[in-house]
Formats: structure tokens, C-alpha cells, sequence
DNA sequence: TAGGATTATTAACAAATACTTTACAAAAAA
DNA sequence: TTTTTTGTAAAGTATTTGTTAATAATCCTA
């Protein structure tokens, strides 16, 4: 399923936020719907279907937690995703929300990064059935998919999103060598057409960063990830 | 391996968490064991060999960190899935923990859907281990295609491609003779043109580096690849 | 939103390795 | 014996990857 044939429904009642996020949503190239309170969610819920719909908790009319439940005793809504956005701290909030049926739930400020990622994860839930294991472990090295986040023997690393992915990927199958077509494929997307080196300049970032030899060449075929 | 037939013990001091993980746990059939602090888990684990552990950091007595890095000591239990039970947000608990040795984590409030296929997921972990279609085996000699990797009798032997892809086309049908032509075809595709010198001396490489009485001639023919 | 920092990509060249050919020897077949 | 086919070593060619630095794109902050 590509990103252009999912819809998400936004709520809140800040048009602010709505735009702000709106619009990073749509940068990634999802359709979005937006709602300016819980009456209207549903309304707008049952009427598009939405695969994912993020829920403002504090709204006038009907606040996000009362959305949620009703929107929760649809039926053909069964399989969509609602995520709360709740202010940092607000603990109650989580409770009740995952009370009324929440999946998850996002902290305000929200940061685009963020924002996108856990979408993404979240999306990932609908074709996976099984929550996608965020976690990878290998040797010394602990990999965060959820969070962005490394650690290599305890120490934490800050990766760039290309040379991230591109270790998340040579680590879900250690050992496995991933050719270069396989590897331009999942971390680049088939339609970009990068040049021949880009490939080999991750890797040297990661070798130079993580160790050297966790990182094997076969020539003419790609490179694997061995522990 | 059925549901049935696999223990998880659940440590956790709020009789309440218990209760409610347990009863969704023994829902999809597993047998539930339960320890409300780090000793007593030790003792249960040593005792019972469960499969799964699932242990809440904070505890009395003995917090979840160091039981499972005594855990984790046991070597009957090198096999056992370790996962914490942490309060949302405890970022420094995760990297703690893993630390000392689980697997995942899971945070509270917990929901039981994400519950029960978390459990799926990391169960399946232990099942894994299959050997694919990527691996052939011949005698003392083992390909790995996936990984690219040839043992022979326990060595390992790193190939540059054309060797390789011409020991495994061989190897896919000991005793048959490929006839040079058809080596042509599978390895080096049928449009390319090459001297008459060039099987030969790949070959001549591999008996180098394989055993000389791995590969038969058949004068006028083409090679074998004997066992 | 300008500009400074970071990240991604490209280009150009060096280095490593793989592959092919050559030339001749050896072996087998005719 | 002559002819054909294969073995071998070394040289030569081609391909692939490593590396660096420069440039482009992007992100972030003030």
C-alpha cells in the first residue's frame, strides 16, 4: 500500500496544529482529513475510513476520549489505528485514553520527525497484524527502529536517517548479503536512481562509525552485516 | 510447538498486574507461572525452565535489572526470552535492561492485543532456525547462498562470484555432467562471449580450493561436481 | 525565513580484486 | 602420430569498491 492511498484523519481544534501537521503528513503523501472536534470526527470517520486517526484529547463539544469510544462501537472501523495527542505529562490522559481504546498517543510539541515515524510505525500495524518488533539485537549493538535511536556497547549513537536505514536493514538478517539492487530497493525506494558510490559512502560512514568489520564486501554482490 | 506447551513467568510485586496479564496470557493458552519479586523469579525460572520471561523493573527485594542479569547467568536458561515490563517513557530503564540482557520490552498501561503478539513475536524467535532452500549440502561441503559463505568440512571458504555461482550451479546436482555450454548459459548468461580458457580456469580454482577430486572432466563434455 | 549546520549525493581517482586471455604443456581421443 | 581437448601459470584487462573532497539538498535554529 502506498503512502497516497491512506487517509488520516486529523482532529484538533487549533487550526494551527491541524495545518502544521496536515502538512507534513501530506509531504509524505497522505491523504488527510481534518476535523475541528469530535462530532465532526466521527462523522468524518464514517464517512472516509480513515486507516489511521489522530486525536486531539482536549476539545470542546466532545473531547478526544469520547470521540475515541464512540468511534471505537463503529464496526467498519475496527481496523483503524486512533492516536492521541495529549501535552507532555499528561498522564491521566494516557490512561484514559488507552481506556477508551488508543493505540498509541503523541506528545505535544510535536516534532515532524517524530510525527512521520510513528505514523509510519503505526501504519506498519495494518499490513503486519503483528506489531513490527521495533527492536533489533545484535552482539553489542541495539537498534531502536520506533525511536531512531543505537547503542553500541552501551554507548549511544546518533545516526542519519539513510545511514539508520540502511544499518536497520543489513541488521535484520545478519550474515545475509544484501545485494546492492536489494539494498537500493528497501532504503532508497525503486523510483530514485542514485549514483554508484552512494552505497559504499553509507557504509563507509557506518564502518567508521560502528566498527569496521561488522561490515563485510562481497564483491559483485553487496554487503552484509556480521556480528 | 503449541501454546500449550509453553511456560512464561510472569514476575511482578502488583498482584493486580498479574492477575490481568495472566489471565490474558492463559487465554491464548500459555501456562502461566508468576512471582511477585526477583528471588522468588530465580527460583521459579531455575525450576520450571520457561520459555518466556516477562519481569517488571521496579520491584521489591530484587528489581527486575539484576534478575535477569542473574538470570541470564543460568545457562540452562541461555535460551529464555527475557522481556521488562517498564512505565512509558523510562528511556533509561530500556537501555538498563538491555544491558543486563533482555530481549524487548514492553510498557505500561499494557494492552492486551500488544500484549499477546508481542508475546507471539518474540516467541517466534525461538522457533526460527530453519534451514532454507539457500543452504545445499554435499558431503563435508556447505553453500550458503543467502550468505554468500562456503564451509568445507568446518572451513570456511570466502569465493569471488563467478567461482562461487559455478561451484553452486555444480553442486545443485552432484554426479550430473554440465556440459560446457550449459555452464555458459547458467553463469555467465547466454549472450556473453568468453575465451575458451575461462571455465577451465575456474575451475582449476576451485580444485585449488575446494579439492582437486571434487571435479570430474569429462573430456568433450564438460565437468561434475562429485561427492 | 535566512543562514548555519548537518546529511546526502556526486565525481574523480586510487586501490583492490576478479575475470579473461594468452601461450604453451599435457593428456586423451581419433 | 596427429588432432583435439583440457590444464596451468602468468600477464593483461576489466570491474568493482574504497576514499576523499566538493557540491547539493535538507534540516534546524534563532
Amino acid at each position: 500500500m502506498k503512502n497516497k492511498d491512506i487517509k488520516i484523519l486529523l482532529v484538533d481544534d487549533e487550526p494551527d496544529i491541524l495545518e502544521i501537521i496536515g502538512y507534513n503528513l501530506s509531504i509524505e503523501g497522505y491523504q488527510v482529513i481534518t476535523a475541528e472536534n469530535g462530532i465532526q470526527a466521527i462523522k468524518k470517520a464514517k464517512k472516509e475510513r480513515p486507516q489511521l486517526i489522530i486525536l486531539d484529547v482536549m476539545m470542546p463539544e466532545m473531547d478526544g476520549i469520547e470521540a475515541c469510544e464512540q468511534i471505537r462501537k463503529i464496526p467498519e472501523l475496527s481496523n483503524t489505528i486512533i492516536t492521541f495527542l495529549t501535552a507532555r505529562g499528561e498522564d491521566y490522559s494516557q490512561m484514559a485514553g488507552f481506556d477508551a481504546g488508543a493505540d498509541d498517543y503523541i506528545t505535544k510539541p510535536i516534532k515532524p520527525k517524530v510525527l512521520t515515524s510513528k505514523v509510519k510505525a503505526l501504519l506498519r500495524r495494518l499490513k503486519d497484524e503483528e506489531p513490527s518488533e521495533a527492536i533489533l539485537k545484535i552482539g553489542g549493538l541495539i537498534i531502536n527502529r520506533e525511536e531512531y535511536k543505537i547503542s553500541n556497547k552501551g554507548k549511544e549513537i546518533i545516526l542519519p536517517r539513510k545511514e539508520f536505514e540502511l544499518l536497520s536493514l543489513l541488521a535484520t538478517k545478519p550474515n545475509k548479503v544484501f545485494k546492492r539492487e536489494e539494498i537500493l530497493d528497501k532504503v532508497w525506494g525503486n523510483e530514485v536512481v542514485v549514483g554508484g558510490r552512494t552505497i559504499d559512502v553509507h557504509i563507509r560512514k557506518l564502518r567508521e562509525k560502528i566498527g569496521d568489520d561488522c561490515f563485510k564486501t562481497v564483491k559483485g554482490v553487496g554487503y552484509k552485516f556480521v556480528d
